[in-house]
DNA sequence: AACGCCGCCTGATCGC
DNA sequence: TGCGATCAGGCGGCGT
């Protein structure tokens, strides 16, 4: 599941290989990727249209872009969703099954976005960004603003943590890492942390946030071309080769693991209908509740 | 207004 | 062996 750092690292490679680039022709196979512009309205919006830059804002890639006729700047905002992959791979090599969109470039070469799932975006729309809070790692995102809405809510932190309004960026995967960092318990109400968690959780979230933008950028890109057939490039979702990209989580995905702080069994637990991954022994000592239930 | 819950999707895995 | 049920989860939308 891309998040934040997965992002970033696919924005860092692919910003510099598209930035320029001419769209000659455009593909749309699912027409639901490009939402709420029709196939044909997407096509002829993107075709002879320049990218001139790409950027990324939470989980989101910002491709700005200078129309064809109207000469005009617009943007494409592109979520991988769940199983999103992009890429760029030589003209004539094979596409996945899942491919959504196909830009066609210059130099022999086109994008491609594949999604099995298709809950990534492809679109003209960007009103998402609105919503948005901070960026974690920008000094927008500061200790003081983030306990102030922590104090607003009952809801518990680790779902607290995944509301895009909060703070931009965070997923299933790094709030429970950011919580095993800061050492503070997922089911403690938002409200109930004491000023040292907030902070801690704050720091927690920006450490682990860039250590994962850090390890992504010195992942090797050899196995990519065979996720990508041959292709030139590969995407951001460094899922590719099992277990590469999990080693290095210390909580998620790891029930019954040993917790490598303390060694007690990591927990997996269900929270708003998703998996949350914690050391009881780590992070319950905070959470009177909890811990009046485990005597 | 904050919060809970559902639907969207498909592939992997599970139980019978 | 085969097949249906269940699970995974980001996010928008809707109801309370």
């Amino acid at each position: 599941m891309p998040e934040l750092p997965e992002v970033e690292v696919l924005c860092r490679h692919l910003g510099p290989l598209l930035g320029g680039r001419t769209i000659r022709h455009v593909e749309v196979r699912r027409p639901k990727i490009v939402l709420p512009d029709a196939p044909e309205e997407f096509v002829a919006a993107l075709t002879g249209a320049k990218i001139l830059s790409l950027a990324r804002r939470a989980k989101y890639l910002v491709f700005t872009l200078r129309s064809a006729r109207q000469r005009e700047e617009f943007v494409v905002l592109g979520h991988l969703g769940m199983t999103g992959r992009m890429f760029i791979a030589r003209r004539g090599v094979a596409m996945p099954k899942h491919t959504a969109v196909v830009l066609e470039l210059d130099r022999q070469q086109r994008f491609v976005f594949e999604d099995t799932r298709v809950f990534g975006r492809l679109s003209r729309d960007a009103s998402s960004l609105g919503l948005l809070g901070p960026e974690p790692l920008s000094d927008d995102f500061t200790a003081e603003a983030f306990g102030a809405a922590l104090r607003k809510s009952s809801q518990a932190i680790k779902v607290k943590l995944l509301d895009q309004s909060l703070v931009a960026g965070i997923g299933n995967i790094y709030a429970s890492e950011s919580l095993f960092r800061a050492r503070v318990s997922p089911r403690l109400a938002a409200r109930r942390l004491k000023p040292a968690q907030v902070q801690a959780l704050w720091r927690a979230i920006r450490e682990v946030l860039a250590e994962a933008i850090a390890w992504g950028s010195t992942v090797p890109l050899n196995f990519a071309d065979r996720s990508t057939g041959g292709g030139v490039f590969y995407f951001g979702q460094a899922d590719g080769s099992a277990g590469y990209y999990h080693e290095r989580l210390l909580v998620y995905d790891r029930a019954g693991q040993p917790c490598a702080v303390c060694g007690a069994p990591i927990r997996r637990t269900v929270q708003a209908a998703r998996s949350t991954f914690d050391c009881p022994r780590c992070q319950g000592s905070e959470d009177r509740r909890e811990r009046r239930e485990w005597i």
